[in-house]
DNA sequence: GTAGATATACTCGGATAAGACGTGTCCGAGTATCCCTGG
DNA sequence: CCAGGGATACTCGGACACGTCTTATCCGAGTATATCTAC
């Protein structure tokens, strides 16, 4: 089981967007070039942070990506879900059916009880995800290195 | 993010050398012949169950696999763990540090932020895994389905 | 009848291919800006 | 000087290859059993 890769950088460019704010938009090689990332393989990420609703984005000169809600209502759980998809990490194909008894103990009347117990795992999850806003992180950034937002948005307004 | 399928067969494979007991051994083909599942790859998850001690294998006439530990004393996370390996879902590659600013703001000093955010919201899923044990989910399905242990244990009698 | 050695058949286990998904890249469609021209 | 039209340059967005991991398979090494033979 493994994220994708992509997760990471829509988390931390989320994070860049926010800290730039929504009165100015970032085209996405500028988000790339910050943590020198493939400018075109981000941009699909971005692709699907719109499609999520978490960006907005615009075309042309002074166009590109600005988040389409408030920090403190976009969850990590809400980007996570943007970028991986919203299936279940654990699918439960209901195995049990093709054994020789399922027919004689009805056995497919009830709900399977590995795939229930799994989805209460991930639920666990999201929950922890869903509970943790956009403007959550930033507090704690703020907290321990308070120079960064300024420094990140003195950085996307050069050039 | 998608779980190996293999997961869902260690699982179910678990429960059924939990209903048959350590007494006798069962080989791999007829715990695949009772789902209908490819022998060869089932034997493959199978290898990790044993190198994870969850099972214990034997060769020869009247080998094949037990369970290595009575099902109080094994996890669910135990199972998932040796199918998917110890590594985290989400990867911290420390992106952050590639930032034109990382120098200036020394943000390196500092665990990364967003890296907790998910570490902390895999421990809660890992608990959740943890805190279910094999026994847990044999007590489950006997409460509905009283009869599913004895037909299972007499369907690995035969032959 | 009993014990030992041997042949046998059955088991696991690691090495070996095929397929699916995530990763990475490119170019075309669309749009706001800027400039130029005419009034 | 001002307004309108057009060219321009910049942006996103979806279509197109590559690499890696999961899935799937096979065959050889090892072992407990059962048989056969000799005592």
């Amino acid at each position: 089981m493994r994220m994708s890769e992509g997760v990471e950088w829509a988390l931390h460019t989320c994070l860049n967007l926010a800290w730039v704010g929504p009165e100015k938009a970032v085209p996405a090689a500028r988000l790339a070039a910050f943590y020198d990332l493939p400018p075109a393989y981000l941009s699909k990420q971005l692709q699907a942070l719109v499609q999520a609703e978490i960006a907005s984005s615009s075309s042309g000169p002074k166009g590109g990506f600005r988040l389409a809600r408030e920090p403190e209502i976009i969850t990590l759980m809400d980007i996570v879900t943007a970028i991986e998809g919203p299936e279940r990490a654990f699918r439960c194909s209901e195995i049990r059916r093709r054994a020789p008894q399922s027919l004689a103990t009805q056995g497919f009347l009830h709900p399977c009880h590995v795939d229930w117990a799994m989805r209460e795992a991930e639920l666990a999850w999201r929950r922890e995800l869903a509970a943790k806003s956009l403007a959550d992180v930033q507090r704690t950034v703020l907290r321990s290195s308070p120079g960064i937002p300024e420094h990140t948005r003195r950085w996307f307004s050069e050039h």
